[in-house]
DNA sequence: CGTCGATATGCAATTTATTGCACAGACAAA
DNA sequence: TTTGTCTGTGCAATAAATTGCATATCGACG
């Protein structure tokens, strides 16, 4: 049940409401834990009715009302028992991947496509972590602790993307490479899983 | 609904049975692609009602019997269309990120212990693929299209592990390291989200 | 002798996540 | 003038994933 959670962690700087949330988790939490605008406002709903989060309604004229929540006191104690608790291993998911699995002559090209795709989306990415840190965290041992874990999350997106991007690369040239000759000497490697 | 798509692929080389292809996705497919073993037998049903595997029981003395599920032309041709589908994006999940975001004084030494555990866990996991790849992957260049792909998801892993291994070690560092005396020079950089 | 892990398959309940849609005003572009 | 996007919140249905359990036999361990 971490979506509660990483809902709270958004809340700990200031309040939010859910519209805030649901932009706030596709730049920045949302890189290590996807959830969409809906999944935001329902699980709003639990907290608020569990007392970990206040609700306050905004009016406004002009546009929409706002209902901005913010931490309660017994929300911050249980974002503090979640941190001493196990944390559930990471999990990826890549169809590409999958895919790749099947690879054959006949469906070369098409997966050839689906790699150069994949390198554009994620040299997008690794360009826009790039400017956020080249904005936000110059030099990461100045910062405090709480800015610490955010520069770390970044980083991670920036290393991972790079690895990616690095793995595209790769790959575009194995998958496009001719059938080589058969390998002379040592006899052929046992086929594999 | 890249599951069936999952099951249909490790069927590509020979017939297997539930518990076999459990196992095998412990180490192969399930490494960007986890399903539990539950998940495998309800989408066997699925496909074998929907034709595109055909089930037959193998009866066994001494253990229970297995079924064994091949694929059929029907399950072929579904596999054929799905290759030429565009790919879903994809998504990484790691709540130890979400805690970082959470990261004070006061809960550090949890925290630096649950990044020293998942040090471990990307260490154990990148010495079983490399061990993998030496006996089984020792010359990408000389291998057929089939294993060229299998190649690369291995390989995607053997780099994130390492970039995961890297980053857990910088991670540990930074964490640990005390507050820094102010920048001297240049004023502070604005705070990021 | 009892417990545990491996083999082998599966049901049922619950939790999570996805998809599609609805409402409603402001503002910009075609 | 219609179309589309942005702001803002939300419901409802379905799909997917997780958790817990059930059954049954073998062989190993203590």
């Amino acid at each position: 049940m971490a979506l509660s959670h990483a809902i709270l962690v958004s809340l700990l700087d200031r309040a939010h409401s859910g519209y805030d949330l649901a932009k706030r988790f596709d730049q920045t939490v949302g890189f290590f834990w996807p959830v969409s605008h809906q999944q935001i406002y329902q699980e709003l709903h639990k907290l608020a009715a569990a007392g970990r989060v206040r609700a306050e309604t905004v009016t406004q004229s002009e546009r929409p009302n706002r209902i901005v929540y913010e931490l309660t006191d017994e929300g911050r104690r249980a974002l503090d028992q979640w941190l001493t608790e196990p944390t559930e291993p990471p999990t990826f998911k890549e169809e590409l991947l999958v895919k790749l699995f099947a690879l054959d002559e006949h469906n070369r090209d098409d997966l050839l496509a689906e790699i150069r795709s994949r390198r554009q989306l994620h040299a997008e990415r690794l360009a826009r972590y790039e400017a956020i840190m080249a904005e936000h965290y110059p030099q990461p041992e100045a910062l405090n602790a709480r800015r610490r874990g955010r520069y770390l999350g970044l980083r991670m997106g920036i290393l991972t993307e790079r690895t990616t991007l690095a793995w595209c690369d790769e790959a575009l040239a194995l998958v496009a490479l001719p059938k080589a000759a058969a390998a002379v000497g040592s006899g052929r490697p046992r086929p594999a899983d």
